[in-house]
DNA sequence: GTGAGATTTCGAATCATTCTAAGTCACAAC
DNA sequence: GTTGTGACTTAGAATGATTCGAAATCTCAC
C-alpha cells in the first residue's frame, strides 16, 4: 500500500528541508510517504492513520508539526473547503480543486496557464495577490476512483 | 451607523423567506440589517455585536440561526479564508474575494461572465459544478476604505 | 384567543487545531 | 568519548469557532 518514496521524491524532501535550515527526520519522511502514495487529499486524521501503520509510534501531534513545516517550505498545499478539516495534497502544479458533493472526495483540476491569466486579470490595480484558491463544488461522474 | 432596510430590502428579505417556509422576525430582521450596511465581510461575532447596539438582548446562537438561515434560502454567501472565523457577504452577483494579507479585509472582486465561462471549461465531463469559490491572498494598497 | 409549530435563548458539548512542557535525538565542540 | 546545544517529538491540556439540547417564547393560521 505505502511505497517507499523513489530516490527523487527523497531528494525533493532533503532539498527543501535542507533549504530552509530543517532536518531529515524519519517522521517527516513516514508523512512525506504517506502523501505521495495516493493523490486523494487526505485529512491530518487520514495522515496520521496511514503512517502509523507504518510507524507506530508517531504521533498526531507531529503529524500536525510535519505537514505545518511542509506547507512553509513549498512541499505540500493546504486545501480547504468550507469549515471542513483541512486537507493536504502534494501537486505543485497549478490546480483547482473539485470537491464531490456525494462522495466528498477531492479532486486536482487542471488549470491551463491562459485561464490562470485572465483569472489574474480581474484584479483591479493595486491589488497583488499571491495566492489564488479556486474551488469547485458539484457532482462527479465516478469513473475512475483513481483520477485525481 | 447601522440604518434600516430600505423597503425594497425588507421585500428581499420577506419573499426569501417566506418562499422558503420560514418567518420573519424581529431578530432575522436586525441580522439582515447589520449584513447590508456595511459590505465588510463580517464574522459571526461582528455581526453579533453590531446587531447587539440595536437589539440588545440578541444572542450569538440566534445570530449563529439567522446566518443560517439566510445562506439557505440564498439571501447571503458564505466566505471561507483557509481556517479563520467564517464570514459572510450580501453580494449576490458572481464575484471573487480578495483577502489583503496586512489589514485581513476582505474585498469583492467583480468576476466578468467571459472569466467565469472560462473557469467552468477547465472543468473535464462528468464534472457538474454548483458552487465556485475563487479567493485571492496578497496585498491591496489602501485607496479606499470603503472599498469592497 | 388558542394551539401547533417555529424561533430564540443559554449553556453544554464537540472537535479540529494549537499550545505547553517535558523528554529525545543529532551532532558539533571540546 | 563526554557534553552542550538546538531541533524535534510526544502526550495531554487549552483554545475557540461552531453545533447541539432543552426549555422558554413567539408567531400566525384558525
Ligand atoms: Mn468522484
Ligand atoms: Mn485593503
Ligand atoms: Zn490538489
Ligand atoms: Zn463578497
Amino acid at each position: 500500500m505505502i511505497r517507499n518514496l523513489t530516490e527523487q521524491d527523497k531528494e525533493h524532501l532533503q532539498e527543501a528541508l535542507i533549504k530552509s535550515g530543517q532536518k531529515v527526520t524519519p517522521q517527516r519522511e513516514a508523512v512525506f510517504t504517506v502523501l505521495l502514495a495516493e493523490r486523494d487529499h487526505p485529512t491530518v486524521d487520514e495522515v496520521f492513520h496511514r503512517a502509523r501503520e507504518v510507524m507506530p509510534g508517531l504521533s498526531l501531534a507531529t503529524v500536525y508539526n510535519c505537514l505545518e513545516t511542509f506547507v512553509g517550505c513549498g512541499l505540500v498545499r493546504q486545501v480547504n473547503h468550507e469549515r471542513e478539516s483541512t486537507r493536504y495534497c502534494p501537486n505543485l502544479a497549478p490546480h483547482a480543486h473539485f470537491r464531490d458533493k456525494e462522495t466528498g472526495r477531492v479532486h486536482d483540476i487542471e488549470l491551463p496557464p491562459e485561464v490562470l491569466k485572465s483569472l489574474r486579470s480581474i484584479l483591479p490595480p493595486g491589488f497583488d495577490s499571491e495566492v489564488i484558491e479556486i474551488s469547485f463544488h458539484g457532482r462527479a461522474q465516478a469513473k475512475d476512483h483513481h483520477s485525481n
